[in-house]
DNA sequence: CGCAAACTTGACTGAGCTCAATACCGGTGG
DNA sequence: CCACCGGTATTGAGCTCAGTCAAGTTTGCG
């Protein structure tokens, strides 16, 4: 049985698609810089998009950056890819992340960005966004700090990728999605994997069988148990000695 | 005899150091989002910092993010570093690039910044930037912009560190490193390296003795030549096919 | 039910790491 | 001016972690 996925669970909440003033998101939404008593005001710049499936485009890495997106339900990945073959996956995103930062400096997104499930998405644009900063300050506080935020877990992923192996990898992408999902309500310690066994292995830097080795020697060594996406962490104090943080 | 390093070449530009209005760095640097007519006014707001030497820190990370710095002359290394031992340098930053970006979000920096030689700054503290931003739109824009353009060279650099190889991504550096002279007014062709070779290895994912290694191999392919930190780069357009973008 | 995609497991290989020795270079003091 | 010294860079030899290639196996969807 396990939990449902991060979608359908979502959606069991949702009592409507009313935007803002209702959302449950809260804090970990840019929007909720925006003083309670002119939310309502606001939601008119805010549009709420009909769900994504899985392996939809958000954005296509080139094209012109004229929306952000906040992801209100399911979940989403952001990937560079070099001359066709090759693709890694930046960053995965959880309810609540903005998408499309990357694009603001030239105007272009410089990655793509793909729906890992059904997804709802509240979408944004530039020049609304713009509005809304001049008339609050906070909201453009806020939105710098999103940026920085991505940035910085940009360069803690550089640090893991080029300092740790790559079970130390693998144990940092669990901690790390264990306590975003904990950060939004869910169980730190049994969920469902947002991404399949080749995306987690071009997010860390490996292959898919290196993976799935990992991850089988993981289960032996009593850390975990999975089956399929659905997995259990067994000894989180341990991984964490793993991973080394 | 080669150029000389990029400090003293920067202090000989320089007339003084009077601020903004008659800085040399222009579109290169935050500020200038500000309009001509109100530089004056805006000066007062910026500090220059007298002369760090190689190796002066600037700030550390963990510690609060009161300020921002601005390259004038020299250049710095931002890195992260891991229970003591381990380090990794996520960028190297030149004449006009902000430094301390990282720490918007918390108001903790993430990173520690060091001066790589002589090097001159300009600080703008964080309430003065709050204060620009609200009567400057475009500084604020601005402001997002180069936050952006960070995660964005965050991203490239984390598919270079996973997905090419050793020798492909000191191709990448090589590179990188001759577009930025380049947009400085230097010689994209025959340059200084800002980094020590530990220091460039560390910024690659990889080990002195192979960063060496493949020094040499370029260069007995005839793709540079080298003495000490002097590079010359002899076919760019071969060391582009060999970096794959 | 059947097929393609996703995942697992095994055996072998190789790029890059480790350890170790040597060379070089810039600065300091006699 | 030279001798010395410590940090920086180069080169060599062997080893290892993770990649590659190749079968299987399981899963999920039409």
């Amino acid at each position: 049985m396990g939990e449902s996925s991060l979608t359908s669970d979502w959606l069991a909440r949702r009592a409507d698609l009313a935007p803002c003033p209702n959302c449950h998101l809260r804090s970990l939404c840019l929007i909720s810089a925006i003083e309670p008593q002119h939310l309502k005001a606001v939601s008119g710049h805010i549009k709420v998009l009909k769900p994504l499936r899985r392996g939809d485009v958000i954005y296509r890495a080139g094209a012109p950056t004229r929306k952000l997106f906040i992801v209100h339900a399911g979940a989403a990945k952001t990937s560079l890819n070099w001359h066709g073959g090759h693709e890694i996956i930046c960053d995965y995103h959880l309810p609540g992340d903005t998408l499309g930062l990357d694009g603001l400096h030239t105007g272009l997104h410089t990655t793509t960005s793909v729906a890992l499930e059904t997804t709802h998405l509240c979408e944004l644009n530039r020049e609304s966004l713009g509005q809304l900063a001049s008339g609050h300050p906070v909201l453009r506080e806020r939105l710098c700090q999103d940026i920085s935020r991505a940035l910085a877990r940009s360069q803690r992923h550089q640090l893991e990728i080029s300092a740790k192996t790559a079970e130390q990898r693998l144990a940092c992408f669990l901690l790390d999605l264990s306590t975003r999902l904990h950060a939004r309500g869910y169980s730190p310690s049994a969920f469902r994997l947002p991404l399949g066994r080749h995306e987690i292995a071009k997010h860390l830097g490996m292959r898919t069988e290196t993976l799935s080795r990992l991850l089988a020697g993981l289960r032996k060594k009593g850390f975990l148990s999975l089956e399929g996406r659905e997995v259990r962490l067994l000894q989180q104090d341990r991984l964490r000695g793993l991973a080394g943080n």
